[in-house]
RNA sequence: GCUCCGGUAACCCAACUGGCAGAGGUGGGGGUCUCAAACACCCUUCAGUGCGGGUUCGAAUCCCGCCCGGAGCACCA
């Protein structure tokens, strides 16, 4: 067969037109929508990618995580399952603020533009997201929602005011985000950003800590995201002891500490607060030595916190003390022992001040050595050398036995623990006690584009919840947003433009903070429910039927916020009866990233690789099939090593005999030479990629389908090639269809097929074409390959033994000895153990 | 320092629950086609699995100790 009669593959000209009727027909919608009826039994599923933030268009990650998670959904859909498969934007943000301030764009239009443009080459890339659901966390009708969450949240309890500390830049006159401070400077104008006391709103999500911790093992994440969450909860348990400041009866004041090592009571030689702790204040806040101190830590901590260390632990940070002047009483030791402050205790984990054992903890034998204080030994190993405070190099902070600790000595640590614990809460001076790292969620931003806090502020009243009847509390579209500070602070008449919900007071002013964007994001997927009600945020009985996600697709890089909030807010909507759920992921799968030549793509490097560079040169197929093919969905991919030629070549080589066997078959020409070989191959196909597709090893079911079209290749080659071969061709479209969408639709269409491929149901193999009845047994002797028989399938051992037995080189390695053991896994190996 | 992931052919990547190390691709070499080239097609090339121990009839796979690379967390008492 001429092969320059074949048509050419060209994906250029048969994706656009499929990828518009898709959108336009709304093919991949779902309906009914969302309800309490799960339809058919649970056959249901819920399919969720993060959702993309609209700064610019998709780069190669969202390429990526689409195409997988696309492959997932339309395979499912062809096993039969009713997939809810939504999409929206992230779209509130400071990027878009940061466009208006420079560019003079406006933050919605700048949003929606860009929103357009990736709906676009979503379309274009065939991702069959469900257009009906497609929500936006700037419209007003989705804000409104996370404004009533923020009041659900309030009316449990779980959301206060609070004074905190904040990043405030003196030049611009505002407080800025942690994003906003790099390497402790403003990103604006480059001023060193302070540390200032701020009224902020903060959702109480340490509530839900133990549970938050707990939950972990229900769901089906991987082990680094758990570990994630795990290290950033931090739970450790320990006591709270009660110390007193070394005063004259009756001026003496309690002091409380957190320790996890109460065992080491005997070693804590001095004492360290937070420099910001209230007691050191009140005694020392007249002695410009100590203002003179603060004011230098308070400066200086945050460029020392986000500067980089290459110091052998947490301890090769320098510590900044001060000796205040009074002293404290060790309990157990009736000791006074020196009180400092120093910048490695932090005010807000713990009580905010330590007893120091600097023979069993790093920091404080660092600060000890510094200030010349005395280390005393109270843990000795079990062997090795016995510790010497006065020499000894590094603290010790393992297993041992007790020392110099009174009547506990002797005993095991872990036992000393337990005793001073119990004897301590028996004298009302201790109490076991659990404590987290995690902190509560600070949700207020001094930002424009985002939701407004619906908080109103009465003179009389105080903090007066905006009634939900009046949500969505709305941005004016007027913003200025080239002043110095906030604009919506700074809005002329926004704030004031209220009174107060409670007693009508005209004085009353709006809140102009508006929630952290990762609010908005943390309860999107209840929103895809409905996105159109306006009657509630989520229909309950849905969210019962609907919730947890099944499968939740996305960046690791969210593993400790986003992952973690959204958890946090399931659990606190279950708590109010919104919903059933415990959990809002149940699986999540993180995709690796796609670098180049070993680096992270960025702009500021100049090394990005665009996936319009890629589908427009040889279309979305290519682009799709190359990611998935690179590597297996969890493991990063360089771009410098896959190659969109070859796999262009491969689906070029697929359409090129789809059309060459269209033309036997209009020829009249059409018989298989080996259809039993093609047949087979088929069925082996299917078994594999269908395993592989459930298993979402999406790179070695491509190399299936490869070998599949590689068999195609070798039985056609003669120019022959009938219904086998049409049934090999047909059904390998069909399982590359979830995978290549729109070159499989195309040639399913062309071999007269009805309907769309994509509403196949999954092929199944004839598994009796697998069933061989001869196979070939691997023969080792003592472990080593020494032959191979051809045996009935399913032969026995003695049948398997004999045909060894009689093959020559086999018997040449038995050289007369016994075989002591016979190992056979069947129709497989057979090993002969030779004796001694 | 702690946690997690990875290390197999020139390169990327496979190998079910321990059972013949190779499915697939890239690149290299040779050839067919062509006036020539590109494309296409055909043939071919290439590792004993990072290192050292151990368990086992048998280890890329399991265990222990290292080395290298990547990611995350780190003054949390």
């Amino acid at each position: 067969m001429n092969t320059d009669d074949i048509e050419r593959y060209d994906p250029l000209t048969i994706e656009p037109p499929i990828a518009a009727r898709w959108r336009d027909e709304r093919a991949y919608s779902l309906t009914p929508r969302p309800s309490a009826d799960r339809g058919e039994g649970d056959e249901t599923y819920y399919a969720l990618t993060m959702f993309p933030y609209p700064s610019g268009d998709l780069h190669m990650g969202h390429a990526e995580i689409f195409s997988i998670h696309d492959a997932l959904v339309r395979h499912l859909r062809m096993t039969g399952k009713r997939v809810l498969n939504p999409i929206g934007w992230d779209a509130f943000g400071l990027p878009a603020e940061n466009a208006a301030r420079n560019r003079g764009a406006d933050p919605r239009g700048w949003t929606y533009a860009n929103i357009d443009e990736q709906a676009a080459t979503i379309a274009r890339l065939g991702y069959s997201f469900d257009w009906d659901t497609v929500l936006r966390t700037c419209d007003p009708e989705y804000y409104r929602w996370t404004q009533w969450l923020f009041l659900e949240l309030l009316d449990a309890g779980l959301a206060y005011r609070r004074e905190a500390l904040v990043n405030h830049c003196s030049s611009c006159g505002t407080v800025l985000a942690n994003e906003q401070v790099i390497d402790g400077v403003c990103d604006r104008c480059g001023t060193v950003v302070e540390r200032r006391p701020l009224t902020q709103w903060f959702f109480r999500i340490t509530d839900y800590a133990d549970e938050l911790l707990d939950d972990l093992d229900t769901i089906d994440w991987a082990d680094r995201v758990k570990n994630a969450q795990r290290a950033w909860i931090g739970r450790s348990e320990g006591a709270e002891v009660t110390f007193r400041t070394a005063d004259a009866a009756g001026k003496a004041e309690d002091i409380v500490v957190y320790t996890t090592r109460p065992d080491t009571l005997y070693g804590a030689t001095y004492f360290v607060f937070a420099p910001e702790h209230p007691l050191v204040a009140a005694r020392m806040g007249d002695d410009p030595d100590y203002q003179a101190y603060r004011e230098a830590v308070g400066r200086r901590s945050e460029i020392e916190r986000l500067s980089s260390f290459d110091s052998d632990a947490g301890g090769g940070r320098a510590k900044r003390g001060f000796r205040l002047d009074f002293d404290i009483v060790n309990p157990v030791t009736d000791e006074a022992i020196p009180a400092y402050a120093a910048d490695y205790v932090l005010m807000d984990y713990g009580t905010g001040a330590i007893m120091a054992v600097p023979a069993h903890d790093q920091r404080d034998f660092d600060f000890a050595r510094q200030e010349d204080l005395e280390v005393r030994v109270v843990v000795q190993p079990q062997d090795g050398e016995p510790l010497d405070g006065a020499t000894m190099a590094e603290a010790y902070a393992g297993d041992g036995t007790t020392v110099n600790s009174g009547v506990y000595d002797g005993l095991d640590w872990r036992e000393t623990k337990e005793r001073i614990t119990a004897d301590l809460e028996a004298k009302g001076l201790a109490r076991a006690t659990v404590n987290f790292r995690l902190r509560d969620w600070l949700i207020s931003r001094q930002r424009s584009w985002g939701a407004p806090i619906p908080i109103v502020h009465c003179p009389s009243c105080g903090e007066v919840p905006v009634p939900a009847e009046d949500l969505p509390v709305e941005l004016p579209d007027d913003l200025d947003f080239q002043v110095q500070g906030s604009p919506l602070a700074l809005h002329p008449t926004w704030q004031h433009d209220v009174v107060c919900p409670a007693c009508g007071s005209e004085d009353a002013r709006r809140d102009t903070d508006t929630m952290d964007t990762f609010v908005d994001s943390s309860w999107y997927f209840l929103r895809y429910l409905a996105p159109q009600d306006d009657t509630r945020a989520w229909p309950v009985d849905a969210a019962n039927v609907w919730l947890p996600v099944d499968q939740y697709t996305g960046g690791v890089e969210h593993a400790t916020l986003h992952l973690l909030y959204s958890r946090f807010v399931v659990k606190a909507m279950r708590d109010r009866g919104h919903l059933a759920a415990d959990e809002p992921f149940q699986a999540l799968l993180n995709q690796g990233q796609v670098i180049l030549g070993g680096a992270a793509m960025s702009k500021s490097k100049d090394n990005l690789v665009v996936p319009g560079e890629v589908y427009e040169t040889y279309g979305a197929d290519t682009l799709r099939g190359t990611l998935l093919f690179a590597s297996a969905p969890e493991d990063d991919i360089d771009w410098a090593d896959v190659s969109p030629a070859g796999m262009n070549k491969w689906l070029a080589r697929l359409w090129r005999l789809s059309l060459e066997h269209l033309a036997r078959e209009a020829a009249g020409t059409a018989e298989d030479h080996d259809a039993d070989g093609v047949r087979k191959a088929t069925a082996r196909a299917v078994v594999g990629v269908s395993e592989d597709m459930a298993a979402r090893k999406y790179n070695t079911a491509i190399a299936k389908l490869m070998t599949l079209t590689n068999a195609v290749l070798d039985a056609t080659r003669d120019g022959s090639g009938g219904p086998a071969v049409r049934e090999a061709l047909t059904t390998l479209v069909t399982m590359l269809a979830p995978i290549c969408p729109f070159v499989t639709e195309e040639l399913w269409a062309r071999f007269g097929q009805d309907g769309s491929v994509h509403d196949q149901p999954w092929p199944r193999a004839d598994t009796d074409l697998l069933v061989e009845h001869e196979v070939v047994v691997v023969v080792q002797v003592d472990g080593k390959v020494r032959g191979r028989v051809r045996v009935p399938s399913g032969a026995d051992q003695d049948t398997v033994v004999a045909a060894a037995h009689a093959d020559e080189s086999v018997a040449g390695h038995l050289d007369g000895r016994d075989v002591a053991r016979v190992v056979l896994v069947p129709d497989r190996l057979v090993n002969l153990v030779l004796g001694g």
